[in-house]
DNA sequence: CCGCATCCAATTCGATACTG
DNA sequence: CAGTATCGAATTGGATGCGG
């Protein structure tokens, strides 16, 4: 009998949470699936909601998103033209895991800060020590 | 009373997660924390333990973690000079949320590929559609 | 209103060479 | 063994202008 107890992913399962973190960890994807998951949305709408996002990466997401089937970009030919941007059953599966990771990034993202600023202090400090150290090799 | 069936994040909160993905999110770290999450590990055995990892790259993400207090950097000097890598306490916590992103990942991705495949086979047909179409403005 | 195309700056990353 | 340093290629992202 093997050991399983600890679960071992083999490099070609990770290769695949790799591939899914790829197209929700950039920049904008999680702030619009989190504004889609309250509800759908036109484009100018998302866009304002969002901050900071430029047209051109919130197309590029958007696009992104709707390719792996996790939005749904429905286009009303009127005029002016209107399209609205809605999850799909698989984007809003993807709510759960999110919603955990979320949880451990508020609870946890003050420690990271202070870890964040021991090791920067730390290696201020390193670059403080003189070059030659020890005697005696 | 306001509604508090969905809930809503904040973009603060949303923003928080995004740091955490940009922190996870990359090509490498991901893989390093699954093989750190299995046992401690040096350097070179990292390195050929994840496949494709230049040595660059290795080093710059296990300093991305270091740094964020994910993992633990133990120095000894012996010669050769021998460096472990393990997950702290704080990286180990974190396991439980990537494994839920891991399930979703490992359940969802079939899903994904038809979607993928589904999307750039419409695409590659709306090229091949006359441009002139409609008569009547 | 929605979004694509182009140009350009910044960042990222692999390859390579060198150090303690 | 475990890195650092440097360089060029590739990718990314903002700004702007045009088109349906």
């Amino acid at each position: 009998m093997l050991d399983t107890k600890t679960v071992h992913h083999p490099t070609s399962e990770c290769l695949k949470v790799t591939e899914v973190l790829a197209r929700i960890g950039d920049k904008w994807s999680i702030l619009l699936i989190a504004r889609l998951g309250e509800r759908s949305m036109r484009f100018n709408e998302l866009r304002r909601s969002v901050e900071g996002v430029s047209q051109r990466m919130l197309t590029l997401t958007l696009r992104g998103l709707e390719r792996d089937g996790l939005i749904m970009r429905t286009v009303t030919s009127s005029i002016p033209p209107r399209v609205d941007y809605a999850l799909t059953p698989l984007g809003r599966s993807l709510l759960a895991p999110v919603e955990e990771l979320t949880k451990w990034a508020l609870e946890h993202r003050p420690t990271v800060e202070i870890a964040r600023r021991e090791f920067d202090a730390k290696v201020a400090d390193d670059m403080d020590e003189p070059v030659i150290s020890l005697r005696r090799g």
